[in-house]
DNA sequence: ACGCCCTCCTGTTGGC
DNA sequence: TGCCAACAGGAGGGCG
């Protein structure tokens, strides 16, 4: 899925096309989401204007005037794009926000792994929220928390940080990334890391997170921000999906295997 | 609480 | 060429 990178990417695409207009509509071609989406769910959004479109982790939360919240989720392959209303539907298009201005916000989803929810009330009381660890970006992330957090956890250092009890937004991708850059190996436990490899964790994962989102987070297959392009990080990338090729800072071949169900990607020269 | 595994779904790729 | 297994950016849920 679109990462933290690539949902922010889209929130900042978006945003100014969505916020203050009207939705005329909310067109639901496909209910089959990740979890059904509530068939009620475009009347009550009808008519209401925008106020705000922001996120949390890797939800996209569009807040209204009638003080509810429209909360969307990319999942695995999902994009939202900013089209002409009327323009054809493609496979996958599963669902048209139809503006005031013309304009729809269009969300295409071939694994339909993406989710939409209607939030009445506090957007962080929702069960899907409530529990989300600190925002890379919150100060509340910090070499303290990511120690203590690791204290004890006798899980991988890779699958800890793709937790979003731990931290949210690291995906499969920046997760491989940010341990490359903190120069530490994926399969050590949690609980072995020193405190200074901790503190170049937390500063690797910020790291990395912001550079992709500058230049609009990393297309490996289906993403494309809200104006229909890809992100261009992957060609910033050190190790993700460059099985064998030579490392970028030793020439070491990157290596491969298989954690948790997910590919990671590392540098046995660059990485202890 | 923790760690592991499975699941949802479609599309693409690589091996035989 | 066809067939089939493996794999793909997420993450909730169930189990021991």
């Amino acid at each position: 899925m679109p990462e933290l990178p690539e949902v922010e990417t889209t929130r900042r695409g978006v945003e100014p096309h969505v916020v203050g207009r009207r939705i005329v509509e909310l067109a639901l071609h496909e209910p089959r989401l990740r979890w059904p989406v509530d068939r009620a769910l475009p009347g009550r959004v009808a008519g209401a204007r925008v106020t705000r479109a922001g996120r949390r982790a890797k939800y996209l939360l569009f807040e209204l005037d009638s003080g509810a919240t429209l909360m969307l989720h990319l999942g695995m392959s999902g994009s939202l794009r900013v089209l002409p209303a009327d323009t054809p539907r493609r496979l996958h298009d599963h669902l048209d926000l139809v503006l005031d201005s013309g304009q729809a916000l269009r969300f295409n989803d071939p694994r339909r792994f993406g989710s939409l929810h209607f939030l009445d009330g506090d957007p962080a009381a929702h069960p899907l929220l409530a529990k989300l660890a600190p925002e890379p970006f919150d100060p509340a992330f910090d070499a303290d928390y990511l120690w203590r957090a690791t204290r004890g956890r006798r899980v991988a250092i890779k699958q800890l940080v793709m937790n979003s009890h731990v931290v949210v937004g690291v995906g499969n991708i920046y997760a491989s990334e940010a341990l490359f850059r903190a120069r530490i190996r994926p399969r050590r436990q949690a609980r072995g890391l020193k405190r200074d490899e901790v503190a170049r964790l937390v500063e690797s994962i910020r790291e990395v997170l912001a550079m992709a989102v500058e230049v609009g987070g990393t297309t490996l297959r289906d993403y494309v921000g809200a104006d229909g392009n890809p992100g261009y990080f992957r060609q910033k990338l050190y190790v993700y999906e460059r099985p064998g090729e030579p490392c970028r800072v030793c020439a070491q071949p990157v290596r491969h295997f298989v954690q948790g169900q997910r590919s990671t990607y590392w540098c046995a020269g660059c990485q202890r």
